[in-house]
DNA sequence: CCACAGGAGGACACTCAGTTCCCTTCAGCA
DNA sequence: TGCTGAAGGGAACTGAGTGTCCTCCTGTGG
C-alpha cells in the first residue's frame, strides 16, 4: 500500500511535477482513499522521502550501540556511510527525486529539515563523546556539520553523475579531508609514548637561530 | 503596516502560540484586511523573521565586493558577524523569536531554510575562489558548513542566556576554533618573515632527549 | 475645481493540504 | 450468530495561500 502509494505519486510527479499533482490525483491513481494517504504519509513532502524515517532509526542506532572506546569521529563518520547507502541501493529512485527536490522549494526546505535531523544527530553523539574537552559543544557541532557536509558534497556530485560515478570512494576521499581538518596535528600521542616532540619548520637559518628560538621556547612556560 | 503586522502577530503567538493563531487572527488585530498581509509576507512564517530578507541580501552584497587579495576564509567569517548583529541589534526580539521556533517544528524548518540560504551564500563565495585547489568545491562546502555551524553555536548559546553574555566574543571564539582547523598549520608566512618556527610539546623530558630530537629532526632533511 | 491614471488596500471566492468524525468491511473468536 | 478491533473509505471542516475585482486615495494636468 505504502509502495503503490509511492508508485502513484513519482508517476505523477514525474509527468506532471509536484505542486500540480494533488494529493486526490495520486489517490485516484493508486485507488485509494483520501484518508489513507495521510495515515501512511503524514504530509505530501514525506511521500517524496519514504524511506527516511527508517534510515534515521538505523542510523541512530547504530551510533547508539558504539562502545566507549571508539574515534567518536571516526564512528560519526561509518554512521554517515550508512546514510549514503540508503542513496545507492536505489539509483534511479534517488536520482529522480534528486531532479525533483531541485526544481520544488518546499521539497527543498522538507531535505533540509531531514538532513538536519541527521546533523543533530552526530552532534548529539559528538557531544556525548567529546563533553569533557573545554569547547565539547562547539567541537560537536563544528564537526557534525562538516561531517554532513562532505556527505553532501559526495552525494550530490554522485547524483549528478546520474548515479555512475563511485560514491562510496568520494564520500571516503571527503571524510578524509574533514578528519585531517578535525584530527590535531601535533598530537600523535597513542603510536609510541614519545617524552618530546619536536616540530623544526623553515629550515633555511642559521642554526645559531634554531637554538635562541628553542631557548625562548622552553623559557615561555 | 510591516511593522503593525509583525508587532500583532508576536503579541498574539506569544499569548496563545503559533499554530493556535490564524492569519485572519493578526490582520484583525492589526485592523487590516487579510489579502494585505500575504502582501507584505508571502507566508505566515514570514512574519516571523521579518529582517532575514534585507540581512541576507546585506551580507550577499558584502561578499560580493570583497578584493581579490583578501583571505576568503577571513571574508567568509567577517560575513557571518553581519548576521550575528542583526540578531543581536534587538535582544528580546530574538529571544522571543528563539522561544517561538524551539517549540513550533514548522518554524524550525523554515529557520532551516533560511540559514541554509546563508550558508549557500557563503559557499557560493568560497567556490569561486578555492576555484583553483584540486578538491575546491569540497572545501568550500565544508568550511562554508563549519562556519555556520559556529555561528550557530555562538548564537544559540546567546540566545539561551536571554540576550545576556557577550555574543560577538563567542562568536570570535568559535570562529577561531574553525580557522585553526582549516588552516593548514606549517604556514604562518604573513605574519613576520621568520626564519625559524619551533614547536616543542610535552616538555617533561630531559634536556638530552629535546636536543637529540632536534638533531634527528634536522638530520631528516 | 475637475477629470483621470495609478498604486495601495480590501472583499470575496476558490484551491488544496491536513484533520476530525463517523461509517463500512473483514478477520478472528467465543 | 454475535462481538470486537483493526484497516480503510468518505464527507465535512479548518486554515493557508491565490486570483479577481472593487474602492479609495493621491498626485497631476487641464
Amino acid at each position: 500500500m505504502r509502495d503503490a502509494l509511492v508508485a502513484a505519486a513519482f508517476q505523477l510527479f514525474l509527468e506532471r511535477g509536484y505542486e500540480q499533482t494533488t494529493v486526490d490525483d495520486i489517490v485516484a491513481l493508486a485507488g485509494v482513499g483520501r484518508r489513507s494517504f495521510f495515515r501512511y504519509f503524514p504530509s505530501k513532502e514525506d511521500v517524496v522521502f519514504p524511506d527516511h524515517e527508517r534510515c534515521l532509526a538505523e542510523m541512530t542506532a547504530f551510533l547508539a550501540d558504539s562502545g566507549d572506546e571508539d574515534e567518536p569521529v571516526q564512528r560519526v563518520c561509518d554512521a554517515v556511510r550508512i546514510v549514503l547507502r540508503m542513496y545507492t541501493e536505489n539509483p534511479t529512485f534517488s536520482v529522480q527525486r534528486y531532479r525533483l527536490t531541485k526544481k520544488v522549494p518546499g521539497l527543498r526546505a522538507y531535505e533540509l529539515s531531514v538532513v538536519w535531523r541527521y546533523e543533530r544527530a552526530f552532534a548529539d553523539h559528538l557531544r556525548g563523546r567529546l563533553a569533557g574537552r573545554p569547547d565539547g559543544t562547539l567541537q560537536a557541532d563544528v564537526i557534525a556539520a562538516a561531517v554532513a557536509a562532505a556527505h553532501n558534497n559526495a552525494l550530490r556530485s554522485w547524483l549528478r553523475s546520474d548515479g555512475q560515478g563511485d560514491a562510496s570512494a568520494a564520500l571516503d576521499h571527503a571524510l578524509g579531508y574533514v578528519q585531517q581538518a578535525f584530527t590535531t596535528p601535533p598530537a600523535p600521542a597513542d603510536e609510541e609514548p614519545e617524552d618530546v616532540v619536536v616540530v623544526v619548520s623553515r629550515r633555511r637559518a642559521p642554526l645559531w637561530r634554531v637554538v635562541q628560538e628553542i631557548e625562548s621556547a622552553l623559557a615561555q612556560e
